[in-house]
DNA sequence: AGCTAACCTTGATCGATTCAAGAAAGCGGA
DNA sequence: TCCGCTTTCTTGAATCGATCAAGGTTAGCT
């Protein structure tokens, strides 16, 4: 977790203005890994008070746009963010409750990005994305629980 | 593509009614792989007449629940659906255009199912989106054409 | 033919995201 | 430090895919 210094560089290097909305949401997303926006539009209130749900919107963008934020998108689930960039890691989505946790690249980094049999495409990227139950669920009974929040570190 | 007494069989051998919107939403999905739900509703309009767009929607949760279409939302589009069950395929999607092919299974099956450190979760699926360019894309220039139904077999 | 659960139609509603217009504020230069 | 330009933020409406809800219709079985 990056101190307020280090965000405003992270920004600056960036070539991106330093505001309120922009150092709270990117300490948001630092702080709660696979969060959706909804979440993520709590915690920045909680921490900084009011903004808007559009600055919101804008600055996940503009953060994904520079790369200091990444964008997963589980089916059937709404966008989430991290700020773990940079090192084309995977996700495990329990089918249950939703959680997500981090998953290294399987087999080094070369077999994700060499499917058989291209279609004369030029493949640049390989998401993987497992579904399955997580340790709490497994021992819990399917429950419905389902917040993004409190449930993405769980292991 | 299966003939209507195909079509009809794969219904009734799945314990489901057999009715026109189901067979011409089937058939749509079997002629039209990867389209997605506005493009069936349109298909089955222009082939069979006025249809609901709530009976497509309840046709293809239908016949998802049955296993005889798969589901598939690549991130940042609508969910999208095809005939081609059972084999544990993954995609290639264009970032141009959005185009869709099929891509088999990168190592045999087994790679896809086992992460490296599973953090406990009980892993029974792994699906793998590839992104990149579609060959017509790729000499085209990057054009923002989004027509789901004429492009998707590109290859 | 008659029953009944399953199915379809219509129209409202929802939730996430985006659009649009004006106000506010960051930042480089004077 | 102050200006001015540009980006960014606020507010509120709008869009889009998908779902909900209530009622009429029909397939499949007896
Ligand atoms: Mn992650
Ligand atoms: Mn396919
Ligand atoms: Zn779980
Ligand atoms: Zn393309």
């Amino acid at each position: 977790m990056p101190t307020t210094i280090e965000l405003e560089s992270l920004l600056r290097e960036t070539g991106l203005r330093v505001t309120r909305p922009r150092m709270a949401v990117l300490g948001a997303v630092c702080e709660h890994p696979h969060a959706d926006t909804g979440s993520i539009i709590d915690v920045t209130r909680e921490d900084f008070g009011a903004v808007s749900h559009q600055a919101v919107y804008d600055v996940l963008r503009a953060l994904t746009d520079a790369g200091l934020v990444r964008q997963i998108q589980p089916a059937g689930s709404v966008a989430r963010y991290e700020s773990r960039v940079g090192d084309n890691h995977h996700h495990i989505v329990c089918r249950a409750c939703g959680a997500i946790a981090d998953v290294d690249c399987a087999v080094g980094e070369a077999p994700c990005l060499t499917p058989s049999g291209n279609h004369g495409y030029v493949v640049d990227e390989a998401e993987v994305i497992y579904r399955g139950i997580c340790p709490d669920c497994s021992t819990d009974y399917p429950s419905e629980k389902n917040d993004p929040l409190r449930k993405e570190t769980s292991a």
